[in-house]
Parts: C-alpha cells; sequence; structure tokens
DNA sequence: GAAGCGTGGCC
DNA sequence: TGGCCAAGCTT
C-alpha cells in the first residue's frame, strides 16, 4: 500500500465538492453524461448544463428517441459540440444494444462513441465501483509531482507512466475507485496546473516534486491552441447562429457572420461532414 | 503521433 | 493583454 493512499483518501472524505454526479443514488447514466461534458470543459460550466439534461433526459433512451440536433442545441455553449453528438449516438447504442442500461464494464463502455480510455475507466470506475487506472490530467499532474518529481507529466501517457500509476492503485475495487477521484480532486482542486497550493496539500512531505524545491518542467514544449481566427471559432459561430434559431437559417445569415468567404465555406462543409448541420433544401442549414 | 476540435475565465 | 488552462476523443 502506498504511503500516498491515507492522506489522499482522508483528505478526499473531508474536503471532495459536492457536486451531482458523485452524490449517493446518482444513476450511471448521470455519471456517463458527466464525464462527457467534463472532457476538456471546467466544473463550473457543466453543472447548470448537466441539470438541465438529467432532467429532460433522465435516461439513454429518452435521449436517444429525441433527434441528435436536440442535444447539440441542449449543449449549449460548452463547446466541442461534437461530443452532445457522440453522447447521443452513445445512447443510441445504449437503447438498440444494451436494453436501455449503461453497460459496467470497461470494454462495452470503450465500445460507445466519443467513450476513449479515460471515459470508460472513469464511468466503470465512478458508476459502477471497478478498480482501473483512471489517468486524467489531473491525476497525471498529482503522479507526475508526487512521484517523479516534475512539475507537469510528458505530452502523452507512455507505457512507464501508466505501470506507475497502477503500482500504487490500491488491490480493492472499492479502495481503488475512491483512489481514483480522490486523486483526481487532489489536481483539480490542490496540485492544480498553474498555481498549486501545497499549503493545503495532505501529501506534501511525500512530494517529490516540493522536496526537490519545485523546479520548473523542463520537458517536450507543451501545446497550446490558437483560437481566435481558427477554422475552430469560425466554425462555433456558424453553429451558434442555427443553434439559437428556430428552424432552418439561410445561407445569407452565415455568411454575415464571418466575411472570409473561404475559411467560411470550408467551416460549413465541415460541420456538415461532422452531421452537426444539415442542408434540408439548398442553401438552408439545420440542426439535424 | 500529430493535428483538429469550442469556449470562457484567470492572472 | 494574451498566454495558459479546463475530468479527451477521433482520425
Amino acid at each position: 500500500m502506498s504511503d500516498l493512499h491515507q492522506p489522499v483518501l482522508r483528505w478526499y472524505a473531508e474536503h471532495q465538492r459536492d457536486l451531482p454526479w458523485r452524490r449517493p443514488g446518482t444513476s450511471a447514466w448521470s455519471v456517463m453524461v458527466s464525464e462527457f461534458m467534463l472532457q476538456q470543459t471546467p466544473v463550473v460550466r457543466v453543472l447548470p448544463v448537466h441539470e438541465a439534461w438529467l432532467e429532460r433526459w433522465p435516461t439513454p433512451t429518452a435521449l436517444a428517441d429525441e433527434p441528435a440536433g436536440e442535444a447539440v442545441r441542449a449543449w449549449g455553449r460548452l463547446g466541442y459540440p461534437r461530443r452532445a453528438l457522440r453522447l447521443h449516438a452513445a445512447a443510441t447504442v445504449i437503447r438498440d444494444a444494451h436494453g436501455g442500461i449503461v453497460p459496467d464494464t470497461y470494454d462495452e463502455l470503450l465500445a460507445l462513441p466519443g467513450v476513449g480510455d479515460y471515459t470508460a475507466a472513469a464511468i466503470a470506475s465512478f458508476a459502477f465501483g471497478r478498480r482501473h487506472v483512471v489517468l486524467d490530467t489531473n491525476v497525471r499532474r498529482v503522479l507526475a509531482r508526487t512521484l517523479a518529481g516534475a512539475e507537469f507529466p510528458a505530452p502523452a501517457v507512455n507505457k512507464a507512466e501508466r505501470e506507475l500509476a497502477g503500482s500504487v492503485l490500491p488491490d480493492a475495487d472499492e479502495d481503488a475507485a475512491v483512489w481514483a477521484v480522490a486523486t483526481m480532486e487532489l489536481g483539480a482542486v490542490v496540485c492544480t496546473a498553474a498555481r498549486p497550493a501545497c499549503e493545503r496539500c495532505p501529501v506534501v512531505d511525500l512530494c517529490a516534486w516540493h522536496a526537490a524545491g519545485r523546479p520548473a518542467y523542463d520537458g517536450p514544449a507543451r501545446k497550446v491552441q490558437d483560437y481566435a481566427g481558427t477554422d475552430r471559432q469560425c466554425r462555433g459561430r456558424l453553429l451558434g447562429v442555427v443553434r439559437d434559431a428556430d428552424g432552418a437559417v439561410p445561407r445569407g445569415r452565415l455568411e454575415a457572420e464571418w466575411h472570409l468567404a473561404e475559411q467560411r465555406d470550408r467551416a460549413l462543409a465541415g460541420l456538415l461532414t461532422d452531421g452537426l448541420l444539415v442542408e434540408p433544401e439548398p442553401g438552408y442549414y439545420a440542426l439535424p
């Protein structure tokens, strides 16, 4: 048993945030919806959308029975709206192939649209208490600091990192599941990227990075995305026009939204290819 | 393995 | 101000 276990688990028991998808009796569907929404998106922005989503679609089948466009509209401004399409597609698979019940194994979850290694492990662990290495950006940062003595983990997960994470995973299923959410929480609220609050950390005295004097990251450059002026921004603007409209929008409305014709046409084509928009009649665009 | 994919808040 | 960051997935 790692020396980190007891202080981290004790800290989590006392300091965990009260989040809807963590409450006792929460459905696996609620957990699944939260995991989709939390991919690359802060908790505070997910909270209201998650609440409205679960009220409107309390089960996967309820969502699957509506057009995908309703999911895109309800997604609002969470960002990366393809996640809404994938969540709808996953709900459809659950309805048609799993009897409307969220599957409880990693492999079945991983097979769902929009579910990768992290999300499959997270749902299996948080909703079903199964033992998995749950490697998100928070856990990776906590382990990089406490165990590897580095400010940040490598740009991509490698075999050594995964084995290291597995080596400190508690043996019992239930302990492992709590460990996973506890290390995530520690990374989210204490061992943060920009301003780690080491004075509030339950394992500061065991932390290799702190012991080394908190040396600055010296690995490969970490990628930072541009946004202003990119195709992504253009797509967001165009989709926003349709999302906030009633019914199909004429092409002129989109042309007025983004004046660089070449980029606008490329973005529009991409939205159609991705299925975020459809063209019900020539020159008109709507949600699917 | 790199690139593409939204949005908003913070310092 | 603008770079940085936020529970990744797909191609």
